[in-house]
DNA sequence: ACTAGGGATTCTGGTCCAACAAATAGAGCG
DNA sequence: CGCTCTATTTGTTGGACCAGAATCCCTAGT
């Protein structure tokens, strides 16, 4: 055996973790430890495969998580400077457009925004101002002019936004914008079938009508009737399909 | 020079973009053209290398992308297997945040809390096993034995996950444990006023009891009232504090 | 002859290494 | 001031070995 003055992450690492993995927990530990600010350069790839006693190519891997992540900016010769592009990255992940979501991940996430939504009837009825209606009008109008799929999905999920926002919750409202990506891809779904010209606008309409009412109940039923109408609309998709 | 059959993706590769970026857009193609579904699985890694012209190493770190993606799951010997978990992978890239716990952040997590756990009570009781009212006793009387308070916010944590995984909901336990880090804090600063061996044990007690007996209203009540003690509890350190 | 058990083999991802290529910040020079 | 040149850093390559899971194959027992 050739003499090795070191001992391989390989041996050493923890059970059930990879190196690569380890070493990428380590990597967030020293920058959230060193203090490090955006603008900030980590250690180059062969200081920390000293550092964290591995070599270049699993601290290469482990590199490349953290910049998927959207943590660092890595350029040659400069390093690896820190940034903060962690929500856009989020976005990018949906960028796999070709690939489906799952059904499961469909009607968890139909689910979750059912539970957000219309469970929240309450505070949002308590907070509604004349502003929040004239406002979501004006954005369901919006749908009535587009004739592009992409378009009117976005102009959809601006209606949910806004209307979530009537909350004044900055956690739901950045939980909504995580899962973003997924709800345009279902309501781009539900608009290949339907015509939102006509009915998912009615239906918007329908909810706003409601606000305006302040009618709870009719409220709750009309939005998670909307929600429920998508639901339909990929289950048989999903059936044809597979 | 060394005679070589193939021309290196270093060379070949599009202006701007690396090796490893250009190889996951090739995966990522592939996956789309060969209608690969959930289940499936990709080429080998060495597969890969001769049908994308590019030596193991970067293969690999290409592949590290994907698997951070939530696109595959890869294990040794087995390969890489197509998996959507796209929306748990975007809640992880927020799981980095440490930042301090703003009485409005506070106020934003808690009634997201209530909308959460209070709101599904409904789908809640539906799914509901004996299963799940043993474990969940099972983590209360953990509470009890706890000397540590750090150790006694971890399992009043895991009372709540336990609880919102009787929904089955992917989304909803992916947002849980984004939002754990802010529900440590909030938890460990109402464990300094009150004692969590008495208080909140019976409180969660009285939680489980309602759940067993299909209650639902005492189950929303008690569940509601629990999150709103904490919620007092914060409000009045912070008045002091700032 | 047939089948179940167990051991050997093979295949695959995980890690490591030693080069070389490419890019560029910064020093040095005209 | 602008140019070149060098040193340093990331990017890529090919080759090697390891651990472990899947598979095959041989043997022993029925």
């Amino acid at each position: 055996m050739k003499s090795k003055t070191r001992i391989p992450a390989q041996k050493t690492r923890a059970i059930g973790g990879s190196a690569v993995d380890a070493i990428v927990e380590q990597i967030r530990a020293l920058i959230a430890n060193a203090g490090l600010k955006v603008g900030d350069n980590l250690p180059t790839e062969r200081e920390l495969c000293i550092q964290f006693n591995a070599s270049r190519n699993t601290v290469r891997e482990a590199m490349r998580i953290v910049k998927a992540y959207g943590l660092v900016d890595v350029r040659p010769k400069v390093g690896a400077t820190i940034t903060d592009n962690r929500l856009s990255r989020a976005f990018e992940l949906f960028s796999f457009n070709t690939m489906e979501v799952s059904r499961k991940t469909f009607s968890d996430v139909q689910a979750f925004r059912d539970l957000l939504e219309v469970g929240s009837a309450d505070r949002l009825l308590d907070r509604l101002t004349d502003r929040d209606v004239e406002d979501l009008y004006g954005i369901n109008n919006r749908l009535a002019e587009i004739s592009d799929i992409q378009e009117a999905s976005e102009v959809d999920y601006d209606f949910h936004t806004r209307l979530i926002s009537i909350l004044g919750n900055d956690a739901i409202m950045d939980v909504y914008k995580v899962i973003k990506p997924v709800v345009l891809r279902i309501m781009q779904k539900g608009k290949t079938r339907r015509s939102y010209k006509t009915e998912t606008y009615s239906e918007h309409a329908g909810v706003i009508d409601a606000l305006a009412a302040r009618d709870r109940l009719a409220f709750q039923y009309r939005l998670r009737s909307h929600l429920m109408i998508g639901f339909r609309n990929f289950s048989e998709e999903m059936e044809a399909t597979v």
